[in-house]
DNA sequence: AAAAAAG
């Protein structure tokens, strides 16, 4: 709509050498990927690149799960491929077909790999005959994935500062293991020790400290965690170590005769998040950890080319990101399996509840071809969890551990938080002043509450010189991303934004968040101001309160409080007079407690607990017993325990727990 | 009440 976003979008085009900019719109994951794709070999088949493997060890199915090979059904598309690179080279990369002897050589796959290994392949590992034989490196692979160390737009938030050790973290249930405290071999794989240097993160957050054991025990996980927290990391560090490690699920047995061809995907796994743009994000870090593994990452999600979407699962599709609706669909379309699933993740849960998704989602984990409960590993991560959640996480998980992991925002004190009393009326005003006055170099935010208060408000802004774009859900995907794009490379550094970017989403260099609308639900609240304040970097917040929002005020005061901010005397005037004046049903119905008592607790009671950094109790068995497999303990619970769940969930416990 | 998501 604005200048701005057509310009972003050309110059992104253009750096991406792509012609046609009118016609040829590609989604941002697939643009690597079909830089990748044009390359000679799409190492997602086997056809014609492990035959020139044949120098593998061929320490046949040695020791895990997997005694079959790696065989891929997609064959046909190693045809592809043809240099159609003179044009789509990037300007300032030229040669990107023709120039794999860049790579470097002498690297950890070296010494299992043949020398008439093609450079092609450089950067994509196999797994063949039970064995995981990474990929060489490639430089310009590593480029594209972890960035220049100086491009903001692609440095990593939220990782590696100090301040992540003040954040409270508890872990109950049964035989919790010990949290690590480092990224190393053993538990994480070589492989992906390598990557995460790459991606230059250096010591894993409270969650990952948690999550990385937990799920390399063979346990399910409920987290109750925000972005900003480290979570991603938290689920694919585990994740995909084991995957490394263990390969992928033996193929149903059909796809299995010879010559046998389908189009169909299998993944091993999947995660579920309720955006599109969140499920993209994902898909970007997977890439960065999935590097020079056997395992291929790919993202589907609605709003976008179904077809494009198809091509590139068929290229590979071993941890797939997805919205619920579009992957519904290609389920329908008979295009993807999830029977070789091994890992579940639902990301921000609570969210994709509120949003609706419970049909598609129950239909996704129990009404499709995914293995049961036992037979894969769960994870939930979740901001709150209320009844809903614990619903699901008994229908859907074996006996998890529950981490609990404090706000990382809110109750910590770098971001500052400011609420100014603003009538309706001089908002627009108060904005303008703001962003007027702003010094510094920072990306602002705006939200508002509806999609066309976030036309109108930065229609408005743009008139008044200040360059800013829009991001909401009527906007196209298409409009979406390039917002977004140019928002995080600071060309139009202020975005007014709906829900649709309050969560979950990771952009650095946030240095104020303002609330133009308050949320209702302070929860909606804590997550916008976490697009701040990230990365151990500080971040200011403003909010512009008027009567019309009586409905936030207790708990609002409450997390002030809470945060050490200063609260001005004013609010707490509102807050006394609708105490009386019959204001707040909820602050009243909640009993002033924001509602948490249950909301982000484990419900169950008993089992060992670890506090942060806590003593050793209730370490049991849990963990060497099973490397990667289903956890050993005892059947809980089966997949659908339809029965009545009034109480607030009466199942019986593993032994030693008691459910309430 | 609005927003998001499958078309």
């Amino acid at each position: 709509m604005s200048n701005g976003s057509v310009n972003g979008l050309e110059s992104q085009f253009a750096s991406l050498g792509i012609n046609g900019t009118k016609s040829a719109y590609v989604p941002p994951h697939m643009r690597n990927q079909q830089r990748a794709a044009s390359t000679p070999a799409v190492p997602s088949n086997g056809t014609g690149w492990n035959d020139s493997r044949s120098s593998t060890p061929s320490v046949r199915g040695g020791g895990g799960r997997g005694g079959h090979d790696r065989e891929r059904t997609f064959s046909s598309f190693g045809a592809r491929g043809g240099h159609s690179n003179g044009n789509n080279a990037p300007a300032g990369a030229p040669g990107w077909g023709g120039e794999r002897s860049a790579s470097t050589n002498g690297w950890y796959g070296n010494q299992t790999r043949g020398d008439g290994q093609p450079r092609d392949n450089y950067g994509f590992g196999v797994w063949k005959e039970g064995v995981h034989i990474p990929g060489g490196r490639n430089m310009r692979m590593e480029k594209d994935l972890y960035g220049d160390p100086n491009d903001p737009s692609k440095q990593h938030t939220g990782i590696n500062f100090e301040k992540y050790d003040d954040i409270p973290v508890e872990a109950t249930g049964a035989g919790v293991p010990e949290p690590v405290t480092t990224f190393t071999h053993p538990p994480l794989d070589p492989v992906l020790l390598e990557n995460i240097g790459y991606a230059r993160y250096t010591v894993p957050t409270p969650v990952q400290k948690y999550s990385i054991p937990i799920v390399a025990g063979g346990r399910d996980l409920m987290a109750c965690a925000q972005t900003g927290s480290g979570k991603t990391g938290g689920f694919l560090f585990p994740i995909l170590s084991a995957s490394f490690a263990n390969g992928p699920r033996a193929p149903p047995a059909e796809t299995q005769g010879p010559g046998y061809r389908t189009r169909k995907a299998y993944p091993t796994a999947l995660i579920l998040a309720p955006t599109r743009e969140l499920v993209s994000q994902i898909h970007e870090e997977a890439r960065k950890f999935c590097y020079r593994s056997w395992v291929r990452p790919a993202v589907v999600y609605g709003g976008a080319d179904i077809n494009q979407q198809l091509r590139l699962i068929e290229r590979g599709c071993d941890l797939l990101s997805a919205t619920p609706g579009r992957l519904v669909d290609l389920i329908e379309r008979g295009r993807i399996s999830l029977a070789n699933i091994r890992y579940l993740v639902l990301d921000e849960a609570d969210r994709m509840l509120d949003m609706g998704f419970e049909p598609q989602i129950r239909r996704i984990v129990q009404g499709e071809d995914m293995p049961g409960v036992q037979e894969r590993q769960t994870l939930m991560f979740s901001a709150t969890f209320p009844r809903d959640i614990q619903m699901l996480a008994r229908d859907f998980m074996k006996d998890y551990v529950f981490l609990s992991v404090g706000r990382v925002g809110s109750t910590s004190e770098n971001i500052t938080q400011k609420v100014e009393y603003v009538e309706d009326a001089d908002k627009r005003s108060v904005l303008l002043d703001l962003l007027t006055a702003q010094t510094e170099s920072g990306l602002t935010l705006v939200f508002v509450e509806t999609k066309r208060m976030a036309d109108m408000l930065s229609d408005f802004l743009y008139q008044n010189q200040i360059p800013a774009t829009s991001i909401h859900g009527d906007r196209s995907q298409r409009e979406r991303e390039t917002a977004l794009q140019t928002f995080r490379t600071g060309r139009t550094p202020v975005l007014v934004a709906t829900a649709v970017a309050a969560r979950g989403l990771d952009i650095p260099n946030v240095t104020h968040v303002i609330n133009y609308d308050l949320p209702s639900d302070i929860d909606d609240y804590v997550h916008r101001i976490g697009r701040t304040g990230r990365a151990g970097n500080t971040g200011i917040s403003t909010a512009f309160f008027n009567r019309g929002n009586k409905n936030i005020v207790r708990d609002l005061i409450e997390l002030l409080r809470e945060a050490n901010q200063d609260i001005p005397p004013w609010l707490e005037t509102v807050a006394h007079e609708s105490s009386f004046g019959g204001g707040s049903v909820r602050g009243r119905g909640r009993g002033g407690g924001r509602g948490r008592a249950t909301s982000n607790r484990d419900f169950r009671s008993g089992g060992t607990s670890h506090g942060a950094g806590g003593g050793g109790g209730g370490y049991g068995g849990a963990r060497g017993g099973a490397s990667g497999g289903s956890y050993g303990g005892g059947p809980q619970y089966g997949g659908y325990s339809g029965g009545g769940y009034g109480g607030g969930g009466s199942s019986g416990g593993p032994g030693g727990n008691s459910w309430w």
